[in-house]
DNA sequence: ATATGGTATAGGTTTAGCCTATAATAAAGG
DNA sequence: CCTTTATTATAGGCTAAACCTATACCATAT
């Protein structure tokens, strides 16, 4: 009986839900449904009947759920006894334009909920700022690095275009067809080093800086692009099909300079996030 | 920050060292200096100064043990909201007589002061009980088997025979030898089977029950005999070898019948304790 | 100087937690 | 009545945390 169940009973216990304590508490939802069945185990009572629309806590499972509460409280009061998480704390965050927005944003989302104290100020990547999110291959050995999740690149294309009927292309597809470039990208060098491999040369309609720029174009006709998956979020115009015989893909993170000391509590806060984003099967 | 660190906590401030608090925890020291230091990283600040002769509290550190107290205090409480451990508890235990008496005896005292309303009657391994100390060899399809210690098999001599010149024993040095048989045992197959391999043949002296009644055999000068290592504790009229070319080990640990409930948290304080036993650095 | 008792670090192994995928179940809708 | 949808449970595999052993390091006492 450790703390950690106590926090996915809880969550379980204001959702009615194991699905939804699950997205709440950043984990997937068997985690929450293993863990909460060694309680009860623990505590030899059963917490909440289960049925297909949710769950209903149990009379121990109402009388837990105060002590509950308290324990949790108290444990979080305790740390604040050091560390002043009411304390201002003013932090820049770079980001870079290139980046997921509906990540990013959670991810910023969270931390202005957990963290009492924080304000930040968003800067451009080009700026000086206290952390910054980034990816994997612009870290440098002077950073610190925490990764957050992984981008799969994949073909994006109009959602008429005759390659759409495939749920995967091989890279053999996409030969001589016409193409948006984008600079820079995360992976110039594999991504030639493999045309040139396997002796495919791409017919190159624009050459653009964003992300979105590229997805335009595509959506207006012009071409096929290569872009990370996350950032088509929410967009209907153009479709999306992965790359069956490579994985292209890079990681992103949070990064900051070893030599600034950030409080332990808002590195803490931003790991926790990490499962979340990992996860599929609960994206936001 | 857990529970897990706050009882280490708890443990290093009372016994003012790392060590002796390693011990009461049932962990080796390491486990307890880098939890310490990891609570002390979350927390911000030093809990503890350290100097050679153990570590005494810093400011923090007083500050926050009547905290970590009240939480650990709290926590077990919840737990005894539902299992009432001061309900009176009467579980019939079976001993195994040629088990290490040190050890046993170790778990038997540990769950006494653990488990408020325990009391428990020992009985011989020939009876029925709720629970039995044995080792895995005498485990049956029907028995839930939580293993709790190895123990390695070793030659015993007496104190001035030739062979304790060595450090360790090739199972070809004793071919020949005068040897006290003993039985039941739990190896006896795999020794037997050994023996034959190598073309070793031993001289049966005497066949004795019980590994009490080897050793005095073996003390008394007529011969080696082959017995696990925990099973001497104390004893200093013997000497034992370990044998280097062969792994001969038995597991010993606790089981009862599947078809037996018994409170979860008299499973769970047996299991805490299974660290320490496989800790030889912190042996009793 | 040398031993002794105590803490920290390094390296390797085991275990616990997590994720994905999928099964099982029950309610809701056509 | 069958299909769809929403929810929890189970199985299998992977990763990271905790633990152990061994050893280094450091201060004090002999």
């Amino acid at each position: 009986m450790d703390i950690r169940s106590l926090r996915y009973f809880i969550a379980v216990f204001e959702e009615r839900s194991l699905s939804a304590a699950a997205k709440r508490c950043f984990v997937a939802q068997p985690s929450i449904s293993t863990t909460l069945a060694q309680l009860e185990g623990d505590l030899g009572t059963q917490l909440f009947v289960r049925h297909s629309k949710g769950v209903i806590p149990t009379d121990s499972g109402a009388q837990l759920y105060p002590h509950a509460c308290r324990m949790v409280n108290e444990m979080n009061a305790m740390r604040s006894m050091f560390v002043d998480s009411h304390a201002p704390l003013e932090v820049s965050i770079a980001l870079t334009p290139f980046l997921s927005g509906a990540l990013v944003s959670q991810v910023l989302k969270t931390l202005l909920d957990e963290i009492p104290g924080l304000t930040f100020s968003l800067v451009d990547a080009s700026e000086e700022a206290d952390l910054r999110f980034t990816c994997d291959s612009f870290v440098t050995d002077n950073d610190v690095f925490y990764q957050l999740w992984e981008d799969n690149y994949v073909i994006a294309m109009i959602n008429d275009h005759w390659l759409t009927e495939f749920a995967s292309l091989s890279i053999k597809q996409i030969d001589k067809l016409a193409f948006i470039s984008r600079r820079p990208c995360d992976i110039q060098e594999s991504w030639n080093y493999l045309l040139q491999k396997q002796g495919i040369s791409m017919d190159i309609r624009a050459q653009v800086k964003t992300e979105e720029y590229a997805l335009d174009l595509v959506a207006a006709g012009l071409g096929i692009s290569l872009i990370p998956e996350h950032s088509l979020r929410g967009r209907q115009d153009v479709t999306i099909r992965p790359i069956n015989d490579v994985a292209l893909k890079r990681v992103v993170g949070i990064a900051h300079n070893k030599g600034i000391n950030l409080p332990a509590h808002l590195i803490n806060t931003i790991l926790s996030m990490k499962p979340l984003m990992n996860n599929k099967t609960a994206a936001i």
